[in-house]
DNA sequence: GCAACCTGTAAGCCTTGACTTACGGAATGT
DNA sequence: ACATTCCGTAAGTCAAGGCTTACAGGTTGC
């Protein structure tokens, strides 16, 4: 059930802008909040959500803390999304069928 | 940036139980609120979203409408976490070698 | 111990958006 | 034509949550 809090935590765009911010590499909560246009306790908060939804680690490091991406809720995504996948593949394949008669065989792999 | 439509569609719980319920494969609108506990008219709302976001299709059926799962929305959602995936990999990686502490800059360059 | 720094938390404002009821509109059946 | 069915849209209500300012907790250095 992690799929939904992540889902409900990359939903606002300023939470998305700091999680994206780390694509860069770990960084301390001062430097995320540098770049966006809303205060730093703003940002703070956004981490603690993304924290919970297993999507970014916190690491303590002297008196501050440096933030950077968990795989965890990002697995739990893909996840969440290939259990659509190949159900919108079967019913797309199926349109194309009525639509036009067409043959094709191809089997998706899973990892 | 279809991306972002998607991920702001799903994040609602009573949205996402209606594209949850399109894996079984398509439906009206009047069959997709019946297991739900909210009214026919809020899930033509967020049959409307799901639709902008490309999630879902519609297909006039006389005078009823069917709604299938779209892939287009996620293909683009696959396609924003695997932009996250690999650089998660890559810290995860190095945290594991964690027995020095090594100050290294990366860079990662896009084609 | 004291001060400066980096940060999370509290309380409150205020906008966003999810939901309901009521209505309009197109297709099917008699 | 008329009624019925199936559905989207309008208007309005109300709670959820994003943001700010102010405050509190630790850590480093003097």
């Amino acid at each position: 059930m992690t799929y939904a809090s992540a889902l409900e935590a990359l939903a606002p765009s300023t939470r998305r802008a700091v999680f994206e911010r780390l694509r860069k590499g770990p960084l301390p909560a001062s430097r995320l909040a540098e770049g966006l246009s809303v205060s730093r306790p703003a940002v703070s908060q956004h981490l603690q959500v993304l924290k919970r939804a297993r999507l970014v680690r916190e690491e303590a490091r002297g008196r501050q803390r440096i933030y950077s991406i968990d795989p965890t809720g990002l697995e739990a995504l893909r996840a969440y999304l290939d259990t659509f996948w190949d159900v919108a593949l079967d019913r797309f394949k199926q349109t194309l069928e009525t639509s036009r008669p067409k043959r094709s065989k191809s089997k998706r792999s899973k990892p």
